[in-house]
DNA sequence: ACATAATGTCTAGCGCTGCTAGGGTGATGT
DNA sequence: ACATCACCCTAGCAGCGCTAGACATTATGT
């Protein structure tokens, strides 16, 4: 491949992530209702038809947005995992690091967990880092628990009901932390078996 | 006010809920993206000026799709706990009553939680049939519980996540009821205080 | 009974959406 | 220098939520 080439696919590649970053801003600033082709081509300064060359359409911007996310979550729940050896506060920490995540980036989190998607959960598949950052989730229980699987997929849908509920405005930000001690005290309970953590 | 007047009234409230109802059922066929103003005028067999004669617009619409599965699911949570005399029990026949009307109409569910909505929750506003509904959880938990607001409060938001997780395919549709068994479980342990339920 | 007024509904259209066909421009390789 | 090719843009389609204005139809007053 000739040096040309290369230049061309280099430019490419980064006109790829500029779409994706510019998608992202654009909803984390104004939702992604306002995310529309039009306004997404002006921003990054070319035609509609480039978002096409790229993207097989704006479902296919969403779900790169949502991959990217998927990534930054992992990273984010490994971290705050790793700060805190004590297994009950790391799942503590765990938490409270994914409803932050939530919070801080509603529309990148809404791209990964609640608009439609096509993305496979769960499933053979699953990109790596969504199996990375669910794999933080299961660390935080015990290995030789043999339901750490169903713990932690609870514990995951339990913290999205609340970051969900609360993104949508359908119950009050206030009251986080308490919502949060709550379930992991319940959850890292021992009402039917050992200890989980 | 002239007989006539009384007749039209009538008619126009008969329409009125003949909206409501063909939205909903068209959403619940076809998903929310498929109800249009276009294809609901069609469908309730008038012009789109007339949908905008009753509703202030789409979202009214689904708001009031919204406040009618409100009503539909505070009777269900109520016939589930009343049927269920045993404390414990309730708490769980409850939840289990609230998953399977996510499941069982699933479009109705995402009007109410999902969609964005101006619906207020938690608020002096907030429609009567949403705080029944919420009551009915609330009721799940000893009344000398001073938390029971808080319990019911992420009980729901619990359930919620399961079934927002699992309608949109992040969570494999089989496995609900050990999810169930295990939250309801978790819920009502004691690891900080006396019995809640 | 007739003209007037008021009510209700429809047709047509605006500006927007996601998406795409086709042409034209400029760089590339011979 | 020329032919080729890759690239990108203009323009347009069908459908969206929503609304203005024309048109009947019905009720009211004389």
């Amino acid at each position: 491949m000739s040096a040309i080439a290369k230049r061309r696919e280099r430019e490419r590649a980064q006109r790829h992530q500029l779409i994706i970053t510019a998608a992202r801003e654009l909803a984390e600033a104004e939702g992604w209702e306002a995310v529309t082709t039009r306004r997404l081509a002006e921003r990054v300064e070319y035609s509609q038809p480039v978002l096409y060359s790229h993207f097989n359409g704006k479902g296919a911007i969403l779900r790169a947005v949502a991959i990217e996310g998927f990534g930054e979550l992992g990273a984010r729940l490994r971290r705050a995992r790793l700060a805190t050896p004590e297994p009950p506060e790391a799942l503590h920490a765990v938490c409270r690091a994914y409803l932050e995540f939530a919070a801080e980036q509603p529309a990148l989190y809404q791209a990964m967990f609640v608009l439609p998607t096509d993305v496979k959960f769960a499933h053979a598949e699953t990109p790596p880092p969504l199996r990375a950052a669910f794999a933080e989730f299961v660390s935080c229980f015990r290995s030789d628990n043999l339901r750490r699987e169903l713990f932690a997929e609870v514990t995951w849908s339990a913290l999205h009901g609340i970051a969900a509920l609360s993104d949508s405005g359908r119950i009050p930000p206030d009251g986080q932390a308490e919502r949060l001690d709550f379930l992991v005290t319940q959850i890292a309970g021992t009402p039917g078996g050992p200890a989980p953590l």
